[in-house]
DNA sequence: GATCCACGATTGGTCGGACCAGGGAAGGCC
DNA sequence: GGCCTTCCCTGGTCCGACCAATCGTGGATC
């Protein structure tokens, strides 16, 4: 028991030996840390290995540094530690990428309902905008790009910081525009913007219930899509 | 438009390099990578950084090293990839950490509904048991073990490895064995005990909406408590 | 001929030091 | 007093050497 993870790599140490230093409090957030140099001296390893630990913690959003000023703990928002996810759906493939959708159907309803009931007059109007930019956009991207601000907007709404960090990651730009291309091939695209008015008007009605299932039917409208074209899928 | 993006740094570059090899199917899951010492050749800088970038993959679960052995793609599954959630509940305070729990009390019930609804005989049996083991148990740490076991049991039976993933990141054993010891104290093991009997029963009666009401109950109940002790909190 | 083992080539892990590039504060110039 | 230069500190990059786990290979053994 005295040290029996030594198997382990001083990397990793490091990086625990971090973690440990924030979760016990003795960094808070937004603090600045030692130099790479002090630091690397402190824990008892090289700075090659010490920058391989901070570079891991940057990813996972809770470091950040600094070129030429410093190393500083990130305000730890859920939002910055939801950052990296959203290499997650942009990997994903087949079968996995289902179950991110269905995680997505459960998660967006309930943002949306939340939403409906909080929504200021301002926002409810960004969204009417990126509505109404989807239907006035002939290319694809710029369809999608409003498609992707309009659904931001409303989950910003719902106030949730970790829900918009989650919900992001679970969206990404390629497979949005695979989509809405085959939507548009299929001739559905009526149907889409039908879907969208309603969880507009559910919005506008401050009605949470019916906010709820419209993002539902929105959803799982996509997610059987994609289950039926899951063979042809890369 | 030559190459704007020279003021990103070489690693950053790098990791984008890799991730579009993958995402563009270049590099398939599971396959193993060239040498460090190739890979930053071909990619032309130092071992030291591309050794960064690695790291920085590795710890997204995008890639896997082993030593001596190679580097390789990871199976790609979203386990893999949430599997760094597990820092997120750690590090969160205050607000944030009331967010968290929002998010829990969203997707928790929706995976407690899925399990009703699929829940095999044998993973009922192993959800009694832990149901059992809470009661029976008197240290803190066994009971967090058991309460931790009892919840995975029964979100695993959803079939979602997402959502699994996500909740296990949510859950940490600091935070439940505090809400435990404070419960302990204030006398209501007894209505928490009544909570979980009732997600079991309506597990075993393979109701979804009696499970999906009888989670949100129990996570509400967690939630409520942490904001109201929110102030003595850290 | 099959099995086992020792050895060495390969590959990731660690180290130390040198040099480049961005930032910021001290101090001089106007 | 305000602006600008300058210099030092800090992160970013690179190099080359050595350590340690792995795994294939080929020879010894039965």
């Amino acid at each position: 028991m005295t040290d029996e993870r030594a198997r382990t790599t001083v990397t990793q140490r490091a990086i625990d030996r971090v973690m440990e230093m924030i979760t016990s409090g003795r960094l808070r957030a937004g603090e600045r840390l030692p130099t790479e140099r002090e630091l690397a001296a402190t824990l008892g390893l090289s700075r090659s290995s010490m920058r391989e630990a901070i570079r891991a913690l940057t990813v996972m959003g809770v470091l950040e540094t600094r070129h030429g000023a410093g190393i500083y703990v990130t305000p730890l928002r859920p939002g910055d530690l939801l950052e990296g996810f959203g290499v997650l759906a942009e990997v994903a493939r087949g079968e996995g990428l289902v179950d991110l959708l269905r995680l997505r159907r459960v998660v967006e309803p309930a943002a949306t309902a939340m939403a409906a009931a909080r929504i200021s007059a301002d926002a409810l109007g960004l969204v009417r905008e990126h509505l109404d930019a989807m239907a006035a956009r002939e290319q694809v991207e710029d369809i999608v790009a409003a498609d992707l601000a309009f659904h931001r907007e409303i989950v910003a709404a719902a106030g949730s910081p970790a829900m918009s960090a989650l919900l992001e990651g679970l969206s990404t730009r390629t497979f949005r525009a695979r989509v809405w291309r085959a939507h548009r091939d299929e001739g559905v695209l009526p149907r889409t913007r039908e879907e969208h008015e309603r969880i507009y008007a559910a919005l506008a009605d401050r009605d949470p219930a019916a906010a709820h299932a419209a993002a539902a039917v929105h959803v799982a409208e996509v997610e059987n899509w994609l289950r039926a074209n899951l063979d042809e899928w890369d």
